[in-house]
DNA sequence: GCCAACGTTGGC
DNA sequence: GCCAACGTTGGC
C-alpha cells in the first residue's frame, strides 16, 4: 500500500464537495500534469491512503483522509468541447489523461495547516513543503502520512 | 493581488 | 534540441 498526498482548491472541489459526493467518492478529473498523471495511472492502487489537501486556502491544510477507490481511468473531461478541462490533443483512441476515483475515509479533528507542517522537523522532507513543489498528485512517505494524522488528532 | 517558480509550447 | 515567451500554481 502507498501513501499519497492529493491537492485540491475548496472553491473548486473541497472537503465539502467530498463529503456531500454520492458515497463520499469522487472522480479526480481535471489533472493536466504528467508527473501526476503518472502517478495515478502507474502507482496508484486501490486501498492506497491519500491526505487530503486544501490549497489556496485558508488556510491551506491537510483537512482529511481518502482512500484509492478505483484504478485509473481515462479522463473523458479531456474529450469534452464544454469542460473546463478539454485538450484538443486527446482523442478516444489515446485520451492522454487519466484519473483515479477517490473515497473520503476521514476528517481531521484538527485541520493540519502548512505553517503547521513546515514547524515538525520529521515533516521537513515532504514534497509538499519543498520550494516551488506544486505537483497536485504527490507521493509521502509511511511516517510523514502518520505524523500528519497524529497532528490532525487521529 | 502580487509574484516566484515551474511546466509547456513553439519558433528557429 | 535550445530556449524565450507564456500560462499556471499556489503561498503570502
Amino acid at each position: 500500500m502507498r501513501y499519497w498526498l492529493m491537492k485540491t482548491e475548496p472553491g473548486v472541489f473541497g472537503l465539502a464537495d467530498l463529503q456531500a459526493s454520492p458515497g463520499q467518492t469522487t472522480a479526480w478529473e481535471g489533472v493536466r500534469n504528467y508527473q501526476a498523471r503518472n502517478f495515478m495511472q502507474r502507482d496508484m492502487t486501490p486501498g492506497d491512503r491519500v491526505l487530503f489537501y486544501h490549497s489556496n486556502a485558508n488556510p491551506s491544510a491537510v483537512v482529511a483522509t481518502a482512500l484509492v477507490a478505483s484504478p485509473a481511468q481515462p479522463d473523458l473531461t479531456a474529450l469534452d468541447p464544454n469542460s473546463p478541462y478539454f485538450d484538443p490533443r486527446a482523442t478516444p483512441e489515446n485520451p492522454r489523461w487519466y484519473m483515479v476515483t477517490v473515497k473520503l475515509d476521514q476528517v481531521l479533528p484538527r485541520p493540519v495547516t502548512l505553517a503547521q507542517m513546515r514547524q515538525v522537523p520529521a515533516l521537513l522532507g515532504m514534497l509538499l513543503l519543498q520550494k516551488g513543489m506544486r505537483l497536485s498528485v504527490q507521493p509521502v512517505t509511511p511516517e510523514e502520512f502518520q505524523q500528519v494524522l497524529a497532528l490532525g488528532g487521529l
